[in-house]
DNA sequence: ATGAAAGCGCTAACAT
DNA sequence: ATGTTAGCGCTTTCAT
């Protein structure tokens, strides 16, 4: 591989003017930068990027750590961050957690010694992080995370307006018992759903907190949670899962107990991953944007980085996106109850 | 941050024994070793990735190139080839190709300034790939792919015996007339299944080419070809699907049609992926170990880098695992037709 | 067993 | 406008 040493003996310039070509900055004349350009495609140049790390203390690479990339709502997420990390030139680290303390914290180590320039954290152990957060200054941004006194940039989308439409739509379809499936509670979006539910039901006369029941976002725990409720209230009609992994696993559980679905109990999810339109029913849920998560937390990095320009909204530390609900056969009625 | 400079200093020795005990390689004694560490501890010190990198002409990372992160089948492969990765002290970068030779091709070219220590392909534009190859030195392990003169490593499955495992299967449960849906045939396990396929059922007095149709893989491509099977053989009561995602669509088009799964018609997919499972009925499929080839591909990309002892088995370059037929509901019949 | 010093390939003052 | 040079932090010969 050639060296920026090799051009400049070609072109006959020294390698601080090959620099100034190749990162556009101070002044050449035209004419010697001609002279380089011809020089670096004779030579097949381009700069070695781990020397250049070194010297600026930067390496275009950031890293994302969550849970667990099999999971279709992380691996859409980081679809969305590779694409804009790339559009801005930045290459991705994959971090798998499995939203363990030790893993996330020999990640930060590891990611600390080589440079990556910033970390965008859709995994959830807190304890750590908030020590790290004091001890390092990698630029940070978090996704679905509790607010802290730090000033951690959150992107997040709006989890109490997305429950309470999903119940209000259970409501509006006709059910007379809506039940809600949450999921783990040091999870912010979680607890965020079960309150959303618990205002929109607690003013019925019916509302019980035997009516929740937690599950962990996988499709095992929607169909153990759905037994549960059946036995505590045969009468339910409707169910609110926290996500739409748990909605599926509800489904396949009431399926399996012979009811029917939506015509005995309707369902509704949350996220909207592509799972949903592919059961039988097609399941209803409340559509965050995930994609649109994942870019915006990379664009809020490349803020902090300073890779682009910080605007008005340069204090704002929670961003909320939009949620809206999507309407499919798991709530189709024909006729009301 | 630490240096080994701060290091050598307060351990009152030369950065050359510092080196030496972080690495652990060269004599140092006891004594200076315990003064070093104790040196190490009390700074906090770590080495500096990125300074070492240059040094040493390696990053310990690696890259991991597939079409799209997003497709369950990767997703796993991803999340194997991390935990291997992992393993042996690598850190993995995500490149999604969406298998254009152009985003392919911008991707080496980054990854070889970077000092990637190799890289493992999922990804299929072969064009760019070959010439790339030739030019290149960095170690390479394909999934996959299509064997070529060069002496590149592929990891694959017995993809001709597990289309025969299927359509066998399709008969034992008393399929008269079997149709095949198969993927892109520029990729080579679409074409090894359509070829066990085919050799399964060409002795059969029924058999056409026109039982056999195209699709790309996805949910949706296997709703159009069920619809054009049956368009052209009504009669049909098997069909082989050649991924999860397409057997997936075609249940969905013959439920849509009104046809019972698997009374009327019987379906196999390929691959195993978690989706097969969540399906009504559950979908049978030819497993292959998506998890195992990862961490397959890891550790012969290992061996090349010298990572890990090479062995007898040193120069075989085909490496075909083993599938099983996984029974599940969409083939379930109470009686023979 | 330990140290000195020359790189690794680039950037960024500083000088001219 | 261009060149010189001192780092960036570590590894690795070569001495001693």
């Amino acid at each position: 591989m050639a060296t920026i040493r090799d051009v400049a003996k070609l072109s006959g310039v020294s390698v601080a003017t090959i620099s100034r070509v190749i990162n556009k900055n101070g002044y050449v004349t035209p004419e010697t930068e001609i002279k380089v350009i011809n020089a670096i495609n004779q030579l097949n140049y381009s700069p070695n990027a781990v020397a250049r790390g070194l010297a600026r203390k930067k390496t275009n690479t950031i890293a994302l750590v969550l849970p667990d990339i099999t999971n279709p709502f992380f691996s859409e997420l980081a679809r969305a961050v590779e694409d804009a990390a790339k559009h801005y030139g930045y290459t991705l680290n994959l971090c798998n957690s499995d939203n363990e303390e030790s893993k996330e914290k020999a990640y930060f180590d590891i990611l600390k010694d080589r440079y990556v320039d910033g970390i965008i954290i859709a995994s959830d152990t807190s304890a750590y992080r908030r020590h790290y957060l004091k001890n390092s200054k990698i630029p940070l941004v978090t996704i679905d995370q509790t607010p802290r006194n730090e000033s951690s940039v959150i992107v997040t989308s709006k989890n109490i307006k997305g429950a309470k439409l999903a119940v209000r739509h259970l409501f509006e379809i006709g059910c007379k018992k809506i039940a809600h499936i949450y999921g783990p509670l040091e999870y912010k979006p979680s607890l965020d759903r079960l309150r959303g539910y618990e205002q929109a039901v607690k003013s019925q006369e019916w509302y019980s907190s035997s009516l929740t029941v937690q599950g962990n976002f996988k499709i095992e725990s929607g169909i153990e949670a759905v037994k549960t409720l059946l036995e505590r209230h045969p009468d339910i009609d409707g169910i609110f899962a926290g996500n739409d992994l748990m909605a599926i696993g509800a489904l396949k559980g009431l399926l399996k107990m012979g009811k029917k679905v939506p015509e005995d109990v309707a369902i509704c999810g949350f996220d909207n991953i592509n799972l949903t339109e592919i059961m039988e029913p097609e399941i209803t849920t409340v559509a965050q944007s995930i994609y649109g998560m994942g870019t915006l937390a990379v664009e809020l990095l490349m803020k902090k980085i300073g890779e682009s320009p910080v605007e008005a909204d340069d204090n704002i530390h929670l961003h909320e996106l939009d949620v809206t609900l999507i309407q499919r056969g798991s709530t189709q009625r024909g006729v009301k109850k």
